[in-house]
DNA sequence: GGAGCCATAAACAGAC
DNA sequence: CGTCTGTTTATGGCTC
């Protein structure tokens, strides 16, 4: 739940209002300019030189700023925000909650609190950094007014003189280079702005349409955010809004000399020559035949929707309604860092696409490298691979679907298995290493699953590819005390989920009904209340026959893995069945007698599984034949005779006292055998690492 | 078609 | 009285 606000807040982002609703009032404010003073800025000193002077100034103390408040909001002796606070090339805005603000921070403050906190620090940079700038901006102005002043009186005096070629020029040349210095300002603030964003120190912008570019951009969104921008009548603050910034100057009357040749060049500088006059006009016009802009009878401009009979209409429509004036440059500029922020996306997705594909590469048991285009494409190809065709797009492929194979780096078990049946499968690598990886992969259930996709699931909104018998089992396993309550049997499945923090009703009926349905979970009356505890020994024997009975259960299991929801529950279960075949040992507790419990039960399902395998015809190696041996062993001697001597001689309520007993006994040097030679030590560790960052109660 | 497993929904009861 | 917890039943989907 607090995660769900947590990303709540991370959607409204409702400093990003105030950020903007502050900066259109001061931009507003701005007009105080008119009845400013025209003193300082005065002559002697070439204007250009003053500009120059006081925009280094504002910049400088604006990366002060900013420092500040980066190491501020950053670990306390960062050293690394000073040397280049623009450089930050990580998006954190787009990360998750978590990643966003240092881990001390995350340790200390809840999600929601962290956001809060964010959006704070977010606003008030975002006010302070856009004052210097309407500073510098009304400076700008001033110098802008007076310079037409003298330029008038110039003007005046060289009417009645006669020289007006060569004023005009000069005025020109001095408009111009003024208006290059605000350029280059807007040019500047923007930068800035950006690396911020880019930073996640300010949200992306404090315009509307920035905000939905963050979240997921859907056109329809942006579609209205552009009528927004466009449709404000006298839309001076939402153009002030939409350019983050400047263009404070020329309210609405672009008749006035500056204001319109200022706006005029403002979108100059997505143009690198620097043509000021009505470049998008002429680059209009050149399309004649396929307008970019025109397209299905109807204008394409942002916002704009109108019908156009034909090319000549559109044209004249653009250039009667989207000619150069305020709100165009406004909407254009607002495209522009659309596109900006989409290609910091971009560059972002395909560096974690990189990432995943290299990954997924590495596994030398890939059988089928997957060509992947696309995140989606690589899901799906694993997908199809035991399973027939798989609907495409699959929810949450990437990870998804990653995540469950990147776990097969100890051996692609799963797949393994299925290949117990599915000979067809061009597995190239022979049965041997098949198996191994099956039977490896069976030693490392869901627990491994989960330990090194843990980031994942908590992350992205994926169904997970067990059954809630398995979760809960694994919760409670997970537990120091091997027990929990409901609720905390909850509070683990919202924790290590993303997907289990909606629809709490459904899953925690789910929850509820699994924990009374299952003889395998045992209700225990604690002096706190109640604990719920896990009866391996009925786990397990309702295990074998789904995975004797069916191994083309755990072929479909991958296809549970990668699969966000649509057969979800059905593929859970096949995963979880093979997952768990050999329970994981505690992850991150010490060996404890649940753990030893999980071995020994453990084995059977493993002896089924090697039963399987053997049929197969080659042994499995992998499976660590000390493992192997202490799994017959085990069974041999009386897997579940010992299991039950141990910790549930009386199946039920004995949650404690057996447990702690059995510990010694023998535990350890099983565990010990067992661990080595499996992956778990990767997975421990995983789990390590997850579990200092959640809290458990 | 039946058996088995699972998920989901829902009714119900008792405790807090 | 509402919520939480726990039990139970019903239903539907899926695979073998």
């Amino acid at each position: 739940m607090m995660v769900e606000s947590a990303s709540e807040t991370i959607r409204t982002t409702p400093s990003n209002q105030n950020g903007v609703s502050s900066l259109s009032s001061q931009s507003d404010g701005g007009g105080g300019r008119e009845g400013g003073s025209k003193g300082d800025t005065n002559g002697e000193i070439s204007p250009v030189d003053l500009l120059h002077l006081q925009q280094q100034q504002a910049l400088q103390a604006a990366r002060q700023f900013l420092l500040q408040q980066a190491s501020g909001l950053n670990s306390p002796g960062s050293n690394e925000v000073k040397q280049s606070p623009v450089q930050v090339p990580v998006s954190m805005a787009m990360m998750s909650p978590q990643m966003i603000t240092p881990q001390q921070m995350q340790q200390i403050l809840s999600p929601p609190q962290l956001q809060a906190l964010l959006q704070q620090q977010q606003a008030l940079m975002l006010q302070q950094l856009q004052e210097y700038y309407k500073k510098q901006q009304e400076q700008l102005h001033l110098q802008l007014l007076t310079q037409q002043q003298q330029q008038q009186q110039q003007q005046q005096q060289q009417q009645q003189q006669a020289g007006k070629q060569a004023a005009k020029e000069q005025l020109g040349s001095k408009q111009l280079a003024f208006q290059q210095q605000l350029i280059q300002m807007q040019q500047l603030q923007q930068q800035h702005i950006l690396n911020l964003q880019r930073q996640g120190l300010v949200p992306l912008q404090p315009t509307a349409a920035m905000q939905s570019l963050q979240q997921a951009m859907c056109p329809s969104d942006l579609q209205q955010l552009w009528k927004e921008v466009s449709g404000v009548p006298s839309s001076d603050e939402a153009l002030k809004q939409a350019e983050g910034l400047d263009l404070s100057t020329n309210s609405s009357n672009s008749t006035s000399a500056f204001p319109k040749a200022a706006s005029a060049h403002i979108p100059l500088h997505s143009l690198p020559n620097g043509q000021s006059h009505t470049p998008k006009r002429d680059s209009h016009e050149e399309h004649a035949g396929s307008h970019p802009l025109y397209g299905h009878g109807e204008c394409k401009w942002p916002g704009c929707e109108a019908l156009c009979e034909d090319m000549g209409q559109f044209i004249k429509h653009l250039n009667n309604e989207h000619a150069l004036d305020d709100r165009s440059t406004a909407q254009c500029r607002v495209q522009m860092q659309v596109v900006q922020q989409l290609e910091i996306q971009l560059a972002k997705e395909s560096e974690r696409l990189q990432a995943m594909m290299t990954h997924l590469h590495m596994r030398p048991s890939e059988p089928k490298p997957f060509n992947q285009p696309l995140n989606l494409a690589s899901s799906g190809s694993l997908l199809k691979r035991d399973s027939e065709a798989y609907p495409e797009g699959l929810p949450h492929p990437p990870t998804s679907a990653a995540t469950p194979i990147t776990p097969l780096r100890q051996g692609p078990s799963v797949i393994s298995s299925s290949s117990l049946h599915t000979h067809s499968h061009s597995h190239t690598h022979g049965v041997g290493p098949i198996r191994r990886r099956n039977s490896d992969k069976y030693c490392t259930p869901i627990a491994s699953e989960l330990a090194q996709n843990c980031e994942f699931y908590k992350n992205a909104d994926v169904r997970p590819p067990f059954t809630y018998a398995s979760l809960i089992r694994h919760a409670i396993l997970e537990s120091p005390d091997k027990q929990l309550t409901l609720n905390e049997i909850y509070n683990w499945f919202t924790r290590k989920f993303a997907y289990f923090r909606r629809n709490t009703a459904t899953w925690k009926n789910a929850v509820r009904h699994n924990l009374s349905l299952h003889k395998c979970f045992v209700r225990v009356e604690n002096v706190k209340g109640a604990v719920w505890t896990v009866d391996e020994v009925e786990y397990q024997k309702r295990r074998p026959p789904k995975m004797t009975g069916s191994p083309t259960l755990v072929k479909n299991m991958i296809s549970g893995l990668g699969f966000g929801s649509l057969n979800a529950s059905y593929q859970a279960a096949l995963a979880e069945s093979s997952l768990s075949l050999l329970n994981s040992p505690p992850l991150v507790t010490p060996p404890s007698a649940a753990s030893l419990n999980m071995l020994h039960v453990g084995h059977d399902d493993v002896s089924s599984t090697v039963e399987q395998v053997n049929s197969n015809g080659s042994c499995s190696p992998t499976l660590s034949p000390q493992q192997y041996s202490i799994c017959l062993e085990d069974t041999d001697t009386s897997p579940y005779c010992r299991l039950s001597g141990l910790s549930f001689s009386h199946p039920v309520h004995v949650k404690e006292e057996p447990t702690e007993v059995e510990e010694d006994s023998r535990p350890v040097s099983l565990l010990a055998g067992v661990t080595h030679n499996l992956p778990l030590p990767s997975d421990e560790r995983d789990l390590e690492e997850d579990l200092p960052t959640e809290e458990l109660e």
